[in-house]
DNA sequence: AAGTCTCTCAACCGCGAATCG
DNA sequence: ACGATTCGCGGTTGAGAGACT
């Protein structure tokens, strides 16, 4: 393996000593494949197409003795007929020494669904989730793999919600699904100072996008950090942390009722807390936990179901202004839409589209079957 | 056995962002 | 401020292996 070879090789190139690289992967050259190996770049022939192990040595070589502070320079330093770009994405997919290789386990495939549920096709960020994989490995996971897992579940893979009765082609369909978006929304942007930026990171961690079938589970703590964390977490933590960084993101699934729990009044600068959900407003009237106002015990009602309630709810309280306490934390119904929480420093974490990435149901990660999910009633 | 199809994954391409001069 | 260069990313391609007919 190229990999080990690398890390062999490093190794061993603590200083300029003889090379013991072995060829890391028979290469025997196609005839008939890369008719046209080389490309002329000016006066430069560049090559093109695989890479052969004598290649990957030099590249190794030169790399782990000099570094690559400029990728354009490499191949000549290296005594390689290659562009700069190929031996960076040599470098950085195949030959880097702290790479794994081999099956994505479970965990990893969990961690995938659920980052790519918040992020999207940044497959980079995503990767960094994941130690020792590449953008380009989880990619070709995600297109040769689970997307196609997704579908077969009744999943859409791009947006993770289920899909339309016409949409699934097999009878794989999950017997109560939803074809609406989502079930909740949150459109609250926060600032804050960065004691209540930690609570938040550690409140989203406490997020899961997966189902749980025991509800008693789900209840965040109301305690001055808030924070109930909800099965193998670790992942979705650095997650939402990134989520607090420099990117807009989205949270996901709240329609399980695992949730945000955020002690704002401990804050002296906090004015208020938003959670709203723009069509059930369920959540800040019920205790965040619908299925315990309106369905059966540790059953998740279905979603017309939930709505109509919501609207009955939504209309008797319309005109009100009211404050609920939910978890020792008061919450007013004016805050159906977004609310801005201001603290100290003014820094900021962004909420804003979220609305899509909720899902109606944790799917699919943690869970072995399609019937496992809580959508019966 | 041979041809075709499907799948995986390494590599390439083009674009936008960041950095440099 | 601006153009050139470099970097990093996501989408796409295509070779090769295995499955299927």
């Amino acid at each position: 393996m190229p990999r080990e070879a690398a890390k062999a090789l490093i190794e061993t190139c603590s200083g300029p000593h003889e090379l013991k690289f072995q060829p890391p992967h028979s290469f025997t050259p196609d005839p008939k494949a890369n008719h046209e190996p080389y490309l002329s770049v000016g006066k430069q022939k560049v090559k093109r197409g695989l890479w052969s192990p004598e290649e990957d040595e030099k590249l190794i070589r030169h790399i782990t003795t000099h570094g690559h502070s400029c990728w354009s320079s490499v191949p000549k330093l290296a005594g390689l007929q290659r562009c700069g770009k190929s031996c960076r994405l040599r470098w950085i997919n195949y030959l880097r020494p702290d790479l794994k290789r081999g099956c994505f386990s479970e965990q990893e495939e969990r961690t995938i669904i659920d980052v790519h549920r918040i992020l999207g096709n940044r497959w980079a960020q995503i990767a960094k989730h994941l130690p020792g994989r590449t953008d380009n490995e989880v990619k070709n996971f995600w297109n040769s793999c689970i997307k196609k897992k997704l579908i077969s579940q009744g999943f859409d893979p791009n947006t993770h919600n289920l899909l339309s009765r016409t949409h699934q082609s097999n009878k794989q369909k999950p017997n109560n699904y939803y074809t609406s978006s989502s079930l909740f929304t949150i459109e609250t942007s926060f600032s804050s100072s960065s004691s209540s930026m930690d609570m938040i990171k550690a409140s989203l961690a406490a997020l899961s996008p997966f189902p749980h079938t025991n509800s008693t589970t789900t209840a965040a703590a109301a305690t001055s950090t808030a924070i109930t964390t909800h099965q193998s977490q670790t992942n979705l933590s650095r997650l939402y942390e990134f989520a607090c960084g420099n990117y807009k993101n989205r949270v996901t699934n709240f329609g399980n009722s695992n949730l945000v729990n955020i002690d704002y009044q401990k804050q002296s600068t906090s004015t208020g807390f938003g959670i709203i959900n723009n069509e059930n407003c369920m959540w800040a009237v019920t205790g965040f936990e619908p299925h315990h106002e309106f369905g059966p015990s540790n059953n998740i009602i279905g979603h017309e179901e939930m709505q109509r309630e919501a609207q009955v709810q939504l209309q008797e309280k319309n005109c009100q202004e009211e404050v609920y306490k939910v978890n020792d934390h008061e919450f007013n119904n004016s805050g159906l839409i977004a609310e801005n929480v201001t603290f100290g420093d003014g820094s900021s974490f962004d909420f804003e589209f979220v609305d899509s990435a909720l899902m109606p149901c944790g799917i699919y990660t943690n869970i072995n079957s399609i019937d496992q999910l809580a959508w019966e009633c």
